[in-house]
Parts: structure tokens; C-alpha cells; sequence
RNA sequence: GGAAAGGUGCUAGAGUGGUUGAAUAGGACGGUCUCGAAAACCGUUGUAGGGGCAACCUUACCGAGGGUUCGAAUCCCUCCCUUUCCGCCA
């Protein structure tokens, strides 16, 4: 949510932000709720005052034995007043919020101006010792080993739930869990986070307070029995840890990791890119999620993007990673660098980690504030989340980038310890 | 699922219609004392909105939302949550 203040005394910067952001400009519209609005409070404020004098004077009337029951009517008056005044202060706080919670963050200025995905920077590339691009032997995909080397079932996911719920089986499943538990275990230590298992069903406020909500409802899963959202990530329950509280400036930076299963409809986005693990309804990812000091945040975002480098260095997938322009980035976001991985098969690269710094936005919804020792003034802080990372579309890169000429899979160093077997076949 | 109790400030915990933003205790912070520390004593210790250059003024907030009233933490209604016991169960 953006700072109606900033809002007030920037109108400009944030028409222009909007503008990059291929955004709605709302401005002309808030600032002219925002003034109807204060004129509101200072009338009901003043009434509201002046009923306040009066009935602490009326006690001490009553006891002096004065007849109060002209005061008493007057005062009736002025409480319907109040009351009247209170609804259509109310409605314009409404109008108010709604437009603010339609409304993107605005970008960082060190973001590329960009339309579209076309506009976004390659700002690096790694490829792992002895990679090329063009392969002796014309590689698999991962749907194709997947089911030669039965160790994962599409179809089955499919009888039993329906499409986009893939179903690992045998070493698939215990790869799976092995990159999991991989890269939990290195985060945790070289990279001095914190672990987590959170909730995976969320409430609405949680939803909201990341922003999920209501913009991106329609991709969302709900079961509406209990009201209960099945996370899209682990962003939701992990950045809601801290919802509605004030940290102390020392625990700063605070950093968590955690594993979840996540779930989303992807409601219109059949047909294109949908098939195997590219777009699925449930997958997995390991979450890295930062609550830090304004000051620091761009800082924090590098060193987020590094970490979820680290992993794939140590697994040795190939990978570029992508500034996003502004018209490309998410609806929270200020600055985000993708991580897409390589698919010899697909012949393409497949985002598969998405590193942001939505600076106060997600924590001015979800009223997540530091109390600097200096100032003793609470002040939004900032959050940024990462995934570190998603496996399935790092499961295709680790698949098809492993495969003999035979189609069997060497599994990564790294991994072995984790799964037990150097070798699928 | 059945029954009961309860939700108040950083915490514990009073308060059942009128200077109560809220007693008291603890914690934290500052000070006195001390070579230093502890103890003791004194003081400070909410958030948000609005107005003002500022000192400051003002409004709201005692789980959430409604209602009664000149006036609600206190009375009434609805909802949510927590705890305990019973049942069921991984």
C-alpha cells in the first residue's frame, strides 16, 4: 500500500511511478478524497470535543442540583450529528483504502523503464565448468525422463487430482526431498537464516497483508468452509509473522527460511507453457524471507539474490539472472531480479527464483514496524522475500542437465549425501 | 462435536455507566547512592488520525462490529479468538 502522504506532498513522483508501472493513476482521485476527508475529521472532531466538555460537566451540574434537561437535548443534537458526519467519513475512508489497495508499489529508480518482459536486463550469466550450449546428442525433456526413468507420473497426478499436480515417485520423490533438504540445510548454514514451518492455510487478513489480496484473488485457492486460503508461497505465513508488531532496531535484520508446499490456480493461463512441471497447481519451494532497516534493504536485495545464486552454483545449473524493467515488475515490488535456469530440451531459460525488495509497501498493509533506539518512533520497515528455490522448475534444469546420452541422470554432488544414490536409471 | 470460563497497556492483573489512556505490581529506560555493581529511593515508559512553523492542542483506540445513553473498558446484541474439561482422532 502506498503512503497516502507521499501521495500529498509527491503527487507528481507518483504519477510518473504509476506511469512506469503501467499503472492506473489514481492521484487527482486520492487527493481529492483525502481533502474531503480531513475537512470530516476536523468538523467531527471539533463536535465530538465540545461533547466531551459537556458531559463531564453534567455530573457536577446534576450534583450542584441545576436542571440539565435542556443541555441534555442540545447535547442529543450534536451526538446525531456526530454520528451522521462519522458514516460519510467512513465511506470516504473506505473509497479511500480501496483505491490504495488496487494500486501498486511505484519502482525503485535504479529499475529500467520498460513496457513488457522484452525490456528486462540480462545482468549476468553462469555457466557451470564445461557447459555448452550445443549438446552431442539430442537431450530428453524432462516429461520424457520423467517417465522412462519412472520417477515422475504425470498421468496418475492427473487421475488423482487433476492436471498440475505431479506425482513423484521412487528416486524422483527422494531427489525432490533431497534438494529440499539441501537447500534448507544451506541457507540455514552459510547464509545465517533462521528455519520455519508455517501454517499453510492462511487467513484472509494474512493474504492481505502481502498483498495477494485483492488483486490476485482469482488465483488464489480458497476453502471456503473454514475461510482458509492455501498459501500461493511461503512469503504469506512468513512475512505475517511479524504482522500488527514493532521489532526493536537491534534483532534487525531478521531472517527466515523456510520449506512449503504451494498451491495456485494459475486460473486462465492454460495452453501456453503448461505442460509437465512447467505450470503446475501445487509445487515446492524454499522461501527466504528479510524484515531490515530501510537504509539497508538494496544492500539486503543483493545479497538475497546471492544466496539463492549459491545454491545454484553448488548444484552447477546454469543460469542468468534478469533486472526487471518497471512495467514488468510484480504488483508489491520496487526492484526484483529473476533467476531463470537452462533447459537444454525446452532450449530456453525457465524463471526459476524471484528475488524483491518491496520496500514499506507490504509492511505498511501488514503494519509491520522497527522502533529505532535514536528516534523511539516506530517506522515501517522493509521486506524482501526471495525463493531459494522453487524446485520444480529447477528440478527440469537439474534433470535434463544431468542426463547421459543413454537417458539415465547423474545426480549432483551436492545431493548425493542427501539422496543416497549417485545415479537414476 | 458437547460443556464452561475468559479476551484490558511490554507482561501480570484491577476496574462493572461520569476528569480512567486506564489503579497496582513486574519489566525496560533515566537519575540519586557506589570505586563499580546489587539493593533501596525518585522519575520516565502507548499507538494512530487531524490541526499548527513550533511549543502544543484535539480525536479515536480496553478482541472485532453494531446498539442503548448527554456520556461506555464498564449495560445489550452479533461475530472472532483463547484456555480448561469431555468426546473423536493422526
Amino acid at each position: 500500500m502506498l503512503d497516502v502522504k507521499l501521495i500529498r506532498e509527491n503527487p507528481e513522483l507518483v504519477r510518473q511511478g504509476l506511469l512506469n508501472k503501467n499503472a492506473k493513476d489514481i492521484v487527482s482521485e486520492v487527493l481529492a478524497v483525502d481533502e474531503e476527508r480531513r475537512q470530516l475529521i476536523l468538523r467531527t472532531d471539533e463536535l465530538k470535543s465540545k461533547r466531551n466538555q459537556v458531559s463531564a460537566k453534567i455530573p457536577q451540574m446534576k450534583k450542584a442540583g441545576e436542571d440539565t434537561t435542556l443541555l441534555l437535548a442540545e447535547m442529543k443534537l450534536v451526538s446525531d450529528e456526530i454520528t451522521q458526519l462519522d458514516i460519510t467519513l467512513r465511506e470516504k475512508e473506505e473509497v479511500l483504502e480501496e483505491i490504495l489497495r488496487y494500486t501498486p508499489n511505484l519502482s525503485h529508480s535504479s529499475v529500467p523503464v520498460g513496457k513488457t518482459a522484452e525490456e528486462n536486463v540480462e545482468t549476468k550469466q553462469w555457466l557451470p565448468e564445461g557447459f555448452s550450449f550445443e549438446n552431442d546428442f539430442k537431450p530428453l525433456d524432462h516429461i520424457q525422463l520423467g517417465k522412462k526413468l519412472k520417477i515422475l507420473d504425470f498421468e496418475r497426478g492427473t487421475k488423482i487430482s487433476g492436471s498440475g499436480f505431479p506425482l513423484y515417485i521412487g528416486k524422483g520423490a527422494t531427489l525432490e526431498r533431497a534438494l529440499i533438504n539441501f537447500m534448507l540445510d544451506y541457507h540455514l548454514q552459510h547464509h545465517g537464516y533462521s528455519e520455519v514451518m508455517p501454517p499453510i492455510l492462511v487467513n484472509r487478513e494474512s493474504m492481505k497483508g502481502t498483498g495477494q489480496i485483492p488483486k490476485m484473488e482469482e488465483d488464489m485457492y480458497l476453502i471456503e468452509k473454514d475461510g482458509l486460503y492455501p498459501i500461493p508461497t511461503a512469503e504469506v505465513p512468513i512475512t505475517n509473522i511479524h504482522r500488527d508488531e514493532i521489532l526493536t532496531e537491534k534483532e534487525l535484520p531478521v531472517k527466515y527460511v523456510g520449506y512449503s508446499p504451494c498451491f495456485r490456480r494459475e486460473a486462465g493461463s492454460y495452453g501456453k507453457d503448461s505442460k509437465g512441471f512447467l505450470r503446475v497447481h501445487q509445487f515446492n519451494k524454499v522461501e527466504m524471507v528479510k524484515f531490515v532497516k530501510p537504509e539497508t534493504s538494496y544492500d539486503e536485495l543483493e545479497l538475497l539474490v546471492k544466496d539463492a545464486e549459491d545454491i545454484l552454483q553448488a548444484l552447477k545449473v546454469p543460469y542468468r539472472l534478469l533486472l526487471l524493467c518497471t512495467g514488468d515488475l510484480s504488483f508489491s515490488a520496487a526492484k526484483c531480479y529473476d533467476i531463470e535456469t537452462w533447459s537444454p530440451a525446452e532450449n530456453k531459460w525457465l524463471e526459476a527464483s524471484s528475488c524483491s525488495n518491496f520496500e514499506a509497501f507490504q509492511a505498511r498493509r501488514a503494519n509491520i514496524r522497527f522502533r529505532r533506539e535514536e528516534t523511539k518512533k516506530p517506522e515501517y520497515l522493509h521486506t524482501l522475500n526471495g525463493s531459494g528455490l522453487a524446485t520444480s522448475r529447477l528440478m527440469i534444469s537439474i534433470l535434463e542437465n544431468n542426463q547421459t546420452p543413454e537417458g539415465k541422470i547423474v545426480v549432483p554432488k551436492v545431493l548425493q549425501k542427501y539422496t543416497g544414490f549417485e545415479i537414476i536409471d
